[in-house]
DNA sequence: TTGAAAGCGTTACCAA
DNA sequence: TTGGTAACGCTTTCAA
């Protein structure tokens, strides 16, 4: 059993072409498909068909890709390894998303996944190389782009599309991006229809795009709707109080003197809180229970991100539509391919904001506000 | 702000040659690192990278491919989806390896994902071409691989490998696969060395390589040792009589008459069971304990797939050793790739033997085996 | 209707 | 040492 199977070179349209006794433009054209330019007569094609299957005759896609700038090929580049079970909810659904769109639209999907350096973080560039390029276009997406790199290929050309909202200074890239400010909005919009006056925003303290659309979002609701916003000063937990220790929970913290705003809540100052994460919430619902307040007969508390079906409490939130996000990113990207010279803009998306059992109308004899005066 | 930002063409060799004011050889040349054969002054060298860097010129992979026929690309094939948390358990191991492995020799990762057809199998070939190509060669996955793709790739000459045993009449394609044989072989060693004699082999009856591995290593360690093979005669559950209705776990199933096998070994004609899964040897165990006997005690069971380690049952079991073949997939692979000429051969990863609970000595009065008759 | 030839961006050979 | 040039496999224009 010493067969050495000799490994056959890969046929191209000249074999073709030779066994079908015609000229490789010929072969070219049929395979394209372009019947309608150059009408070439039915025999002539059933005999180049033959060739192809004789042969086993398929197209060579880099040829292809040098010579039209097309493959059909879309690149996926995660700023972080898809696979560690932590990211995956993050990515997952986008993948699902993108995957799903572009096999409707027929391309093929190239995930670029190794890391170009020692530090872990996947990069565009290695060796001065732009990996994307075997693709016709990529979608990028990460909890922590660099912006560097992305800067670096906009100016190389390369089309891509981000997904989530970065800004780079001097650079406009295109991004489609859930529409926090939208929903945030919204949310404050339920909570004044409800009858609240009094609102506070709980700021997660993340220096991030997505971050500042949501509190964008907050800010023009509440002066729109004539609410007096009494939010803490800084963000974060101590921002607010929340790392202040509790009963049991009690650990070597010290319950600085920030718990200001947290009493000015329980005193009554404010009704309805808005928070950027679940990770805010939660220890706000203790430390209000603490003071014998509850969730939301006293305070309504919204949540905006997406909190999912099991988790212990039912927040009202919003929810992100990751695998639309993940679908238009496919659209918007095929869309710069074919229009190269649109002018970018970023895409929204809406969504969804999730009535959860966080929010109810203030409570009966909550004191009219003053309207004006500043926490 | 209608700034429609012109993409640039992305800056060729030519570019670079001309701002530099050599020949675009000499451009390729400083950029190969060609410093050995032809010495470039080191003035000429600084003028060109300073062009390289004005510029902002990255090499484009896909000229190079279709230069030289390499990329430093290798595709990863899988034939189902990765992200279905079913699949991921199976598939995460093998792609960290992969990664790992693909990094450390300097090569990027291409994971198609894109399914050819409307059945939701992903598939090599889409309209004819060969997706894959585009890579320098693949590593191919998959519990249900296409056999005809298999063929088509290898009669193509396109370089792969797949993990796990394939056997395609006609073909040779290289595989890198755990040694189920010598891992079952070990099993049965280590029952023999404790001191059974009488064993069984309790088969998944799935008709796939890696099955009939295990049930070679079996075999030949059941007849080396001269031990009495006592299996059922069919397999699966109604073939060990393991569908039969317990007490609480009764359902309508018909308590067939295929427990003969089951009864024998409550009677003690089996000391040691070795089972394709665990879903095979869980509901032999409650089976067993029904009849009063316990495992390992009466009874020792060992089970011929990885088991993890917050399963209920710490089965004596074996280790697939995913991430290695991971490696070993694009250790080889590449090998292909730089020795075309190569004969073909699978590549064995051996499994660790685990020892959990459920494998002991036989019980002490067990009756002497009758050498030479058979079940 | 068909074929010849240019060109996509690169590498590698061969002269100069 | 350097530059010209052919070739990789394909698409597309232009002539025949």
């Amino acid at each position: 059993m010493t067969t050495t199977p000799r490994r056959a070179r890969a046929p191209r349209q000249s074999d073709v072409a030779r066994l079908a006794g015609v000229s490789q433009s010929a072969v070219s054209r049929v395979i394209g498909g372009d019947t309608d330019t150059a009408r070439i007569p039915e025999a002539t094609v059933r005999r180049i068909q033959d060739a192809i299957k004789e042969l086993g005759y398929v197209p060579n896609p880099t040829a292809r890709k040098l010579r039209t700038g097309r493959n059909r090929m879309l690149g996926v580049h995660t700023f972080e390894a898809v696979f560690p079970r932590a990211r995956e909810d993050f990515y997952f659904e986008f993948l699902l998303g993108i995957e799903e769109r572009a096999e409707e639209i027929d391309h093929d999907l190239v995930l670029f996944t190794s890391t170009g350096g020692s530090d872990g973080r996947r990069r565009v560039y290695r060796d001065g190389v732009n990996r994307l390029n075997v693709a016709d276009g990529a979608v990028l997406l990460g909890v922590a782009a660099d912006r560097a790199e992305l800067a670096r290929l906009e100016a190389d050309g390369y089309p891509f599309v981000h997904i989530g909202r970065r800004e780079v200074p001097g650079t406009r890239i295109t991004c489609v991006v859930p529409d926090y400010e939208s929903a945030a909005a919204a949310i404050v919009d339920r909570l004044a229809d409800l009858g609240h006056e009094r609102i506070a925003y709980l700021r997660a303290g993340i220096d991030e795009e997505s971050y500042a659309d949501r509190r964008r979002g907050y800010e023009s609701a509440v002066e729109r709707r004539g609410l007096r916003d009494v939010s803490p000063e800084r963000p974060g937990l101590e921002g607010a109080g929340l790392d202040a220790a509790g009963s049991e929970t009690a650990g070597p913290a010290s319950a600085g003197p920030g718990t200001v705003w947290l009493d000015a809540v329980a005193d009554g100052a404010v009704t309805a809180v808005v928070a950027d994460a679940e990770w805010l919430a939660n220890p706000l619902a203790e430390r209000l229970a603490e003071r014998g307040l509850t969730v939301p007969r006293d305070v309504s508390v919204a949540v905006l991100e997406g909190v999912g079906p099991d988790a212990a409490v039912h927040w009202d939130c919003l929810q992100i539509p990751r695998r639309e996000v993940g679908r238009l990113a496919i659209d918007t990207l095929v869309g710069l391919l074919d229009e190269p010279g649109t002018p970018v803009a970023d895409v929204l998306v809406p969504c969804v904001v999730v009535e959860g059992e966080t929010v109810a109308a203030p409570p009966a004899g909550s004191p009219a506000p003053t309207k004006g005066s500043s926490a």
